[in-house]
DNA sequence: CACAATTTTCAATAATTATTGAAAATTGTG
DNA sequence: CACAATTTTCAATAATTATTGAAAATTGTG
């Protein structure tokens, strides 16, 4: 079955403990797991894949399948890749990891920090009484919580616009 | 009722708003509303609280309350805080933003980054034949995830450790 | 060590979220 | 425009995750 049977592991069976990790690392950040599992097989994947072949291989619905390609198009982490004279769709994945970590931090921020944000001016704003106790520790704590969603949104900015060899280069030197 | 009827919030509105965002992002994280409504209502209360405080505040069972209370003190984003002659816990937010960063930062690592670093470890020593498009593929995209695992390991690791001063001037200035 | 105060555990249940799959919609072609 | 291929939608259901609350365990004190 397996031509090369001493090795520990075929590459099916590789790619598929990395679709595995994948899908288990996603739903511990609050992503589906199908999400990441068909992210993880198109990542991997030397050939554009369609639909049918997301269901047979991940043993997914139609409606599944086609729900979460669609989510995974409008995070930009797949294309769509179209074949002259096919009615059938298929997809393969943005392979660079820049890019990747763009498009991830560019949906996560837009909904989360700069949801947040526009929280925490509202109520930083609230007007109170200095000599309540009460008071000058909610205001204080929502100033330093405001601090570091603005410092992690212009981080994140930086990062998203960067070029690829301004990345690597200021951040291999600064960190490694 | 409201003293400051002419404001917009009374303070216990604007606390209530607050752990309410705080809990719906928290969600969104793959962390408990629970868990996130505890913290942010530790974060932004002038005083120690008891797991009594917390169930009526939050509306939550008391084996609800203990485990939550339990895993925020294993994340170090909160302490107890004991008071002579009394049974009773109480319990206060580490309110500096750096430490609750550092704290979370540590805690995801470990768990997502450390493992799935592992596993991308072993998968990407695979053995195979460069000549097949299919291995060239999965070998390259996991050395690809891997190097970006590894940078963001040593990213994480600096501002871990990082100094209060270090991080805010390196941080700030280099991005603002 | 007995007791009361408090916390923890964990099986049962509730609440939430993900998935299915059939029906409806869309798309391209003769 | 009819038809077949394919995709999308969405109500029903399954699967998962969070929560309850009562019983057991722990802790401190007389």
């Amino acid at each position: 079955m397996n031509p090369t049977d001493n090795s520990p592991l075929t590459l099916a069976e590789a790619k598929a403990q990395f679709v595995h990790t994948w899908g288990v690392s996603g739903a511990s950040w609050g992503v589906s797991k199908t999400l990441a599992q068909v992210h993880a097989l198109l990542l991997v994947s030397a050939v554009a894949l369609s639909t049918e072949d997301l269901m047979e291989q991940l043993k997914i619905s139609r409606g599944n399948a086609s729900m979460t390609v669609r989510e995974l198009l409008d995070w930009g982490l797949i294309y769509k890749e179209l074949r002259p004279g096919e009615r059938r769709e298929y997809f393969v994945a943005e392979k660079d990891m820049l890019q990747v970590t763009r498009c991830i931090i560019r949906a996560r921020k837009r909904r989360e920090l700069d949801q947040m944000k526009r929280s925490l001016d509202q109520l930083a704003a609230l007007p109170g009484d200095p000599a309540n106790a009460e008071y000058r520790a909610f205001h204080s704590a929502l100033t330093d919580i405001q601090q570091l969603a603005t410092v992690s949104d212009k981080l994140l900015n930086r990062l998203m616009h960067a070029e690829k060899s301004w990345f690597w280069d200021k951040f291999i030197k600064l960190f490694m």
